[in-house]
DNA sequence: GTAAATATTGACCCGAGGGTCAATATATTG
DNA sequence: CAATATATTGACCCTCGGGTCAATATTTAC
């Protein structure tokens, strides 16, 4: 006795949609097709007839966790204040954002013995370090005499190693607040 | 048919180093009861009987994890050299080390929707944090007219941010090496 | 020695969860 | 209005893995 249809092929967002849910609540690792179906309100079969798989359910979710974190990012903004916006939406909580990183980063260590999430994951990170690229070309073509030793790429790299650093630190103290923290201090030795 | 009894105790530890090498493997997510037990040579009721559940088992690897986290390191250093090290040693490739602290982020995440591995991991971050308190202090205080807003906690937040997040990327870009980078940037940073 | 305490085994129970599939309802096409 | 294509369901299969337990071997106590 199968339901209703759905109009078009809206079905699959609202499966990926109910697996963020689950996800944001259980945890990646106790996602389950069938939780994800009661989630969304159909049958677990209807899953499998979306998404071949679990794993491509997986592999969609991430997409759509790599789209949104590369995008939304302001392109205007100097190294510091572009990692520091960064870290503080990142630390809004309750909204989604703060939801969104931290699946990601249970995506980055869960992914890592992945053959094929580990790939989009490298290659999704790359991309990440490239956000603040310019900004850091700018600073180290400023800074020249001062950071000798220092290349776009090194500052790049540590940029994304904060932020996911205290994405993973929020993660177990949200109340302590983390982020605001190495904040300030980045800011000054930025400026002094 | 039992086996040989083990001399007194070592069973336990004969288990857990088991524990090890199959988390190391295979990841944590993928440990089992049963893989420790062949990995050990040992029957699965066995494993059971000398760790009551297989919480309690990952908890005891947890404690083994922090011990080995919070020791081996340098007092005397300063702040960067501190720094430096410990991500230098965290990237010597193949060795225990890395190993260690691979397993110990997979923790950090796995942990953190399980209430008492939460609260070790919280209390875990802590201590490392003050790791580089004292030479944080030092820098602070040498520097406190153009570091206004930092403060040691501050500073050790973000060593351990960076730890952490070079850790995360490493795991994912083992061959590029990520660590090499941010490493001269903050000398760099530091010293100028 | 014998009795009690302590290890150790492997068979077993059971629930969870990935995946398949025939049946059926809905849409599309002509 | 067929006839065909496409969604949707829920029952089912099967493996995996946590946990229990009676049986048995080993050690320790007396």
């Amino acid at each position: 006795m199968p339901g209703k249809r759905a109009p078009v092929d809206q079905r699959r967002d609202e499966i990926l949609d109910a697996a963020f849910r689950v996800a944001a609540q259980k945890g990646l690792e106790r996602l389950t097709v069938r939780a994800v179906a009661a989630e969304a309100g159909l049958s677990p079969g209807l899953v499998f007839f979306h998404f071949e798989t679990k794993d491509a359910l997986l592999l969609a979710m991430l997409d759509g966790l790599t789209a949104w974190m590369l995008g939304g990012y302001d392109e205007d903004l100097s190294l510091p204040a572009q990692f520091v916006n960064q870290v503080r939406n990142d630390s809004n909580f309750g909204g989604q954002e703060r939801q969104f990183l931290e699946l990601f980063i249970e995506f980055l260590v869960f992914g890592a013995r992945h053959p094929e999430m580990r790939k989009r994951l490298r290659e999704a990170l790359k991309q990440y370090r490239q956000i603040f690229n310019s900004p850091a070309q700018n600073l180290v073509q400023s800074h020249v005499q001062s950071l000798p030793n220092t290349t776009p790429e090194s500052l790049s790299a540590l940029a994304t190693s904060l932020v996911i650093g205290n994405a993973v630190q929020t993660l177990l103290d949200p109340e302590w607040m983390v982020a605001e923290k190495p904040l300030s201090a980045i800011e000054d030795i930025w400026e002094r």
